[in-house]
RNA sequence: GCCCCCAUCGACUAGCGGUCCAGGUCGCGGCCCUUUCAAGGCCGUAGCGCGGGUUCGAAUCCCGCUGGGGGCACCA
């Protein structure tokens, strides 16, 4: 039987960063098995908010590579289909009304039990599972009916969904039974938390997709690293191509337990990526990712500009902020080092050719004759030229500036 | 209160009874490189929650405790 899981997301706000982790798990497991993975809207409604929420939904998936077979469906598509499965149910005897929804008879006596591929055997004494509203008195299905009916419509084989959802399964499965419906694979995987151990929330940082993306974070980067959050293929290989991933995962080795998300080493890893990107490709990320962030940089100098910085960062909206002064005028107020500010700028101003080469020969014989050290010399220059003690490589970075700027700010930073 | 789940360095994890005085990665500390910051290289730091069993032998199996988490909705 070929596999068939699913993602399904509620149509809220922002595509939480837990969420896709499971959902990037759906993927891998359907890709490996050459199964298939839908997307399933859970919405009770369809405001426009849900309308603009799917829509973010699937941006955001899709900017992360995952992907999905055949249409995306609602499960408020279906409530008729629930309501006549209701009927048939209360007609059989399996439900009845009550107070006008319609319950479910869950069984009183013995255990519900299901092998969980990643927690193994869980069982459940049923006298402890009550009654189950499926149909509300306002006519519509609940969540637990409406979500397993559509497992069981979609021909879904393994349910791979969050550990919130334990307690559900049994409900699930005794109606499913009740409809003799073939019983999915469950995967129970758990929960990511912040880095203070507690549920991972706003106040943790990103959360959001959109959030890491603004945050200059590489889809391919964060698909690796999220991965890797209760995952291993061996406890020894960190870095994996989506390919790689795809081929070893499976979920026999999902943990059990639940993870910290910590930023310290998604940030390791995305510099990573960074710096194995080959060097036009960084650029043309950067552009994007610029021109997505309200930057109106020009892209040519970008262009020349990003193999300055692609060593430095991890992310790409560390970028700014060694690139600056190529784009924007900088304060370069120096305090100390007047002199040698000054002797660099004579060098400069008739320097043939004006490359990073011959700026470098040029500033190195300047610190000679002045008798400096290089580092106590060109920080005075670096700050002149730069505006910040912290930049890219210094002769790189007034080669690119070019001679007429170089020179004036190294002029007003000599007299100030 | 009741039910269910989880428990190896600060973090992510490897380990599925002996090969583990516990391995890898991030972080952290030190050194090297160096025009700043990074990157890179080298070295180091740090852990099996507690108590009982089982066994010749336990991080690995069982029980209890403690600590975390989730659920007990006409929410999803």
């Amino acid at each position: 039987m070929s596999v068939r899981v699913r993602m399904a997301p509620s149509p809220t706000g922002l595509l939480h960063i837990g969420g896709v982790r499971t959902f990037l798990f759906n993927w891998l497991f359907a890709r490996k098995h050459g199964g298939q993975n839908l997307l399933r809207i859970e919405n009770t409604d369809t405001s426009r908010e849900v309308a603009e929420a799917v829509d973010h939904i699937q941006t955001s998936l899709l900017w992360l590579g995952i992907d999905w077979d055949d249409e995306l469906t609602f499960q408020l598509d279906r409530i008729d289909d629930c309501r006549r499965v209701a009927e048939q149910l209360v007609a059989e005897g399996k439900a009845y009304e009550d107070e006008g929804a319609i319950r479910f008879r869950m069984p009183n006596e013995g255990v519900t039990a299901w092998d969980d591929v990643v927690r193994g055997r869980v069982e459940v004494q049923n006298e402890t599972i009550e009654d189950l509203v499926l149909v509300r008195s306002d006519g519509r299905p609940t969540y637990n009916f409406a979500s397993p009916m559509e497992d069981v419509w979609d021909g879904i084989t393994h349910v791979i969904r969050g550990d919130d959802h334990i307690s559900n399964t049994p409900k699930q499965i005794n109606l499913i039974r009740a409809v003799a419906g073939d019983i999915p694979i469950y995967a129970h995987v758990p929960s990511i938390f912040g880095q203070d151990g507690k549920k991972l929330s706003k106040r943790h940082g990103a959360v959001g997709v959109g959030e890491f993306r603004s945050a200059g974070y590489l889809p391919e980067a964060l698909v690796n690293f999220l991965a890797l959050l209760g995952w291993a293929p061996d406890g020894e290989t960190t870095i994996m191509s989506r390919d790689e991933l795809v081929e070893r995962f499976t979920l026999e080795r999902v943990s059990a337990s639940p993870a910290q998300f910590d930023y310290a080493k998604l940030d390791w890893m995305n510099g990573m990526y960074i710096r194995a990107l080959p060097p036009d490709e960084f650029a043309h990320r950067l552009i994007l990712w610029l021109g997505e962030n309200g930057y109106d940089w020009d892209a040519e100098l970008v262009r020349k500009a990003a193999p300055l910085v692609q060593e430095k960062v991890a992310r790409l909206d560390e970028f700014p902020d060694y690139a600056r002064f190529l784009f924007e005028d900088v304060e370069a107020s120096v305090d100390g080092g007047a002199e040698v500010v000054a002797a660099a700028r004579d060098a400069l101003a008739d320097l043939e050719p004006f490359t990073a080469e011959a700026i470098e020969a040029a500033l190195r014989d300047v610190v000679e004759r002045l008798g400096l050290k290089p580092r106590q010399a060109f920080q005075p220059i670096r700050v002149a030229v730069t505006g910040s003690t912290v930049s890219p490589g210094l002769f790189e970075s007034i080669e690119l500036l070019g001679r007429e700027t170089t020179l004036r700010r190294l002029s007003s930073a000599s007299h100030s």
